[in-house]
DNA sequence: TGTACATCAGTGAACGCGCGTTCACTGATGTAC
DNA sequence: TGTACATCAGTGAACGCGCGTTCACTGATGTAC
């Protein structure tokens, strides 16, 4: 069998999508170098040129997380100049996140990944903080432009904001497909929307509407 | 060395302790035969005579699980008639319920445990399913009662009440700690309470304040 | 344009370790007489 | 109350399997002449 010789950069990036697809498949143990290989078309110890060893592909597969993350973040700014707005987007590719890259949610649920492995939880933990700082950025601007209620606390908005979609995404999993994620999502959205907006005083402007 | 021999239902007991010691101490992974019968004080192939096989350890784990969480749906029943006072006090029990058993969000959130386990999915399904059942219930006698509007989806409802926790359990976790779980919730109830309650007109009966 | 050589991705066999599980045994505990 | 016996929890050695990793090698690819 002779398989096509690759250059460094385009076989680690064939590889991590791979490893992404294999954790889609069977969750995180079931990222193996063997499996790995296999989808990859090469011999296991062959991967071994393009990373020093598992880790550094989790590293890989961290990294890939943390820029789609990112880059969402980055696409609502674009999108939309209104907070309430940017987060019911933001809400929608998250969820768009989820169902393309199944392997992200599993990645963030199982704490086998960073269990005895320090360095990795801090890693995740970095990319998950990361994320929040920005959705709680958003709310915070909601409440310069007066469209978000004053006494609430972005950062504990922004956790519910990952509690709209966390608790869907596990359910997802655990009834293997059977619990509509978008629906959840789709019905979630008013509630929390209103929860950020209607003060005593609600002002009319606001539009928490599904779509 | 001699060791104190135990009926096999007191020493089935024990064992299931000190799994849910072991998966605290290093996530589901972290549950191994030779470390848990190390913690039980006994040789590994001594625990084979309780258990079936590490399977049947998984299930006893689960079934406690299952107790505690239906438990606290009893508990809150006997302690208010009122549905946003339940959800309040679930709401803390649940907390110290995970704050003491380290191990359940572990299990629920990793799904290392059900990946090429399809009757451990169903089970670990049924056990949160039958949860959130019984938190929509409350939900839905809320409505019942006038306390919660109308509008309100309750299984919806009773995704987002299990979306504030969890989140913030992860977060401790993957922050070793240093995420305060405890004031999220704090943080979170009134938020979420005041979406359950107010419309439009908002009735000024309900108290959605943190304590 | 053709040849010689260096580079380096891919190969295949082998390893060591962790871990779940088995099996024939031992010896303490409780019961029957 | 004391002895003989059955029961069964606990022992220790050994196994097989999965899996990450290594290492000396091969042979395709691209470059220098």
């Amino acid at each position: 069998m002779s398989i096509e010789k690759l250059r460094t950069e385009a076989r680690r990036e064939q590889i991590t999508q791979a490893a992404l697809q294999l954790i889609a498949g069977g969750g995180v143990k079931g990222l193996n170098m063997a499996g790995l290989a296999r989808r990859v078309g090469v011999v296991p110890s062959a991967l071994y040129r393009h990373f020093k060893n598992k880790d550094q592909v989790w590293e890989a597969v961290l990294e890939l997380l943390r820029e789609r993350l990112m880059g969402n973040i980055q696409l609502v700014r674009e999108q939309s100049s209104e907070s309430l707005d940017q987060l019911k987007r933001l809400l929608a590719l998250h969820l768009r996140l989820i169902l393309e890259y199944q392997a992200f949610p599993r990645i963030l649920f199982s704490e086998e990944l960073y269990g005895s492995h320090p360095e990795r939880r801090k890693r995740l933990n970095a990319i998950v903080t990361g994320y929040l700082r920005e959705v709680a950025g958003i709310v915070r601007e909601g409440q310069r432009t007066g469209r978000v209620r004053e006494e609430i606390q972005p950062d504990t908005a922004a956790v519910m904001f990952l509690g709209i979609i966390q608790p869907a995404a596990v359910l997802w999993h655990l009834s293997d497909g059977g619990f509509d994620a978008a629906r959840h999502v789709e019905r979630a959205w008013p509630m929390f929307c209103s929860a950020l907006t209607t003060a005593l005083s609600s002002q009319g402007e606001v539009n928490c509407n599904s779509h």
